[in-house]
RNA sequence: GGCCCGUUAGACAAGUGGUCAAGUCAUAAGAUUUUCAAUCUUACAUGCGCAGGUUCAAAUCCUGUACGGGUCACCA
């Protein structure tokens, strides 16, 4: 069996140019036996075919009869050839399309369908291969075990079939994957690699997706055991997980957005700081130029607010995807920050513009950089019951009139002047990871 | 249209004749937290496309039917 990170691949050549050589004498082989033909029929002359077929509520196809090059002689061949008519390489079929044959499917089991009898072309006029050709005589030197494609070749396996059987070589055993589907106008339809730019993984990433992201995601459909398993190991590590491809389910999936961004959260949560800044400046440097800058400032400050809460059991999870980075981060920034704050700070209106003043004054003067995460919000609690603030929640619920707010009032003060916004991660960090100067620089700022 | 494949909640999906039809995402409510991201708890299919049948018993077996998807190229 030869496929990824199986072998080296020692059945090339691979690129296809390089394997003309290899269908040029198969072909060779197939007409001197008689089992292929060239064909001269242009698409009119099919069209036509076609319509005769269609009006006479016959098969359409190049089969039988309707295959008039099958019966051409060899000097009428070597005739038209000499006169530079274009053609194509048929195989001859030998099949009848009221015989079923059973076929069989790794994950489907037994499939009855008619055999073919089409003349299928197998080498186009422009000299390469069409798949159908392709596939059987690459997988046959390849050496290939079982291929795995998409549902969309079921009707084209009695094809495959009959060629493997012409050439006298074993057929691979088969395992038709199901297709996955898109949302259109109200209607499922299979995604497109030509149709749909969602279907390459590339596509992901150009959105800021981790492609280890999109693979999880892909696993999870792919094999209904895969979620549990997550669960169970606590990890995402696909190369741990024993695909089986009998929990694979039959019919096709639709893309599920939510899912993706979910395992992408999980994903990028649990990475190490450092990798997070190397695979966010990855996709930064290609698709994300701000934050590219940002990154490339300083890359250990970067790392740093990565880390803010990650090396623990539960990590944060802000970011499903990199582009959320630049929005959430962006406040570390003395360029950016002032740019948001052009718009003014986003205080609470119902707490007086002198207290915020009071308050944000006397941290500037009294906060203790050296505290841990718990002594420290002690202390800002210390510090919001000296101007009125209640320490505790369910001390301002019994007595609202008493307070002014609560702590929660004194940790959004501090976070507007330090950010811009109402929203952040956590502030204990935040202070950590500015230095002190620009931390007094910015509350200065916000309450003058 | 012919032929193939499929049909379990908004999405994915377990389930192969026998207790209340797993689990995940989404959604909703509540708890918790200095905000947010989270986290925790609870709720969410008297029902397995529909109709018949077999059986003491069916999502699971049989028949029919509807719907969805795929394919019928010198595209893969």
């Amino acid at each position: 069996m030869e496929g990824y990170g199986i072998d080296n691949g020692i059945y090339g050549p691979y690129e296809q140019s390089e394997r003309a050589e290899i269908y040029k004498i198969v072909i060779k082989e197939l007409i001197k036996k008689g089992l292929a033909y060239p064909c001269f029929c242009s698409s009119e002359d099919l069209d036509e075919i076609r319509e005769v077929q269609e009006a006479t509520k016959q098969i359409p196809g190049y089969y039988g009869s309707y295959a008039k090059c099958r019966y051409l002689t060899v000097d009428e061949a070597i005739e038209n050839i000499k006169n530079n008519k274009p053609y194509v390489i048929r195989f001859r079929s030998s099949g009848n399309h009221n015989n079923k044959i059973r076929v069989h499917d790794e994950i489907r089991g037994n499939i009855d369908i008619a055999e073919n009898d089409i003349d299928v072309v197998i080498l186009k006029s422009d000299g390469l291969p069409t798949y159908h050709f392709a596939h059987v005589v690459d997988d046959h030197f390849m050496k290939t075990t079982i291929v795995t494609r998409g549902e969309e070749w079921i009707s084209s396996l009695p094809i495959h079939l009959e060629m493997f059987k012409a050439l006298g070589w074993d057929a691979p055993k088969y395992a038709h994957l199901p297709l996955i589907q898109k949302l259109e106008n109200g209607n499922r339809r299979k995604l497109s690699k030509r149709k749909d730019p969602e279907a390459a993984v590339t596509f992901f990433f150009e959105q800021g997706y981790p492609v280890q992201g999109v693979l999880i995601y892909l696993m999870s459909i792919a094999n209904s055991n895969f979620e549990g398993w997550t669960i169970e190991n606590k990890s995402f590590d696909l190369d741990k997980f024993k695909f089986d491809i009998h929990k694979m389910s039959l019919d096709g999936a639709l893309f599920d957005l939510d899912k993706l961004s979910y395992f992408s959260k999980e994903y990028l949560s649990k990475l190490k700081a450092e990798e997070m800044t190397s695979l966010a400046l990855e996709y930064a440097s290609q698709y994300d130029k701000k934050l590219e800058a940002l990154i490339n400032k300083d890359k250990v400050f970067f790392t740093k607010i990565m880390n803010i809460e990650r090396d623990k059991e539960n990590p944060r999870k802000d970011y499903a995807k990199f582009s959320d980075i630049y929005p959430i981060v962006r406040f570390f920034y003395d360029e950016e920050y002032n740019k948001i704050i052009s718009n003014g700070y986003p205080f609470d209106p119902n707490i007086k513009k002198d207290v915020i003043k009071k308050v944000l004054t006397d941290f500037i003067s009294s906060n203790d950089y050296s505290l841990n995460e718990q002594d420290w919000f002690n202390s800002l609690k210390a510090l919001g019951e000296k101007y009125g603030f209640a320490s505790d929640r369910k001390a301002y619920k019994a007595n609202k009139d008493k307070y002014l707010g609560t702590v929660a009032d004194v940790a959004s003060m501090l976070r507007v002047a330090l950010t811009g916004n109402k929203n952040s991660p956590n502030l204990y960090y935040i202070l950590h990871i500015l230095d002190k100067d620009t931390i007094n620089k910015r509350i200065n700022n916000a309450i003058k």
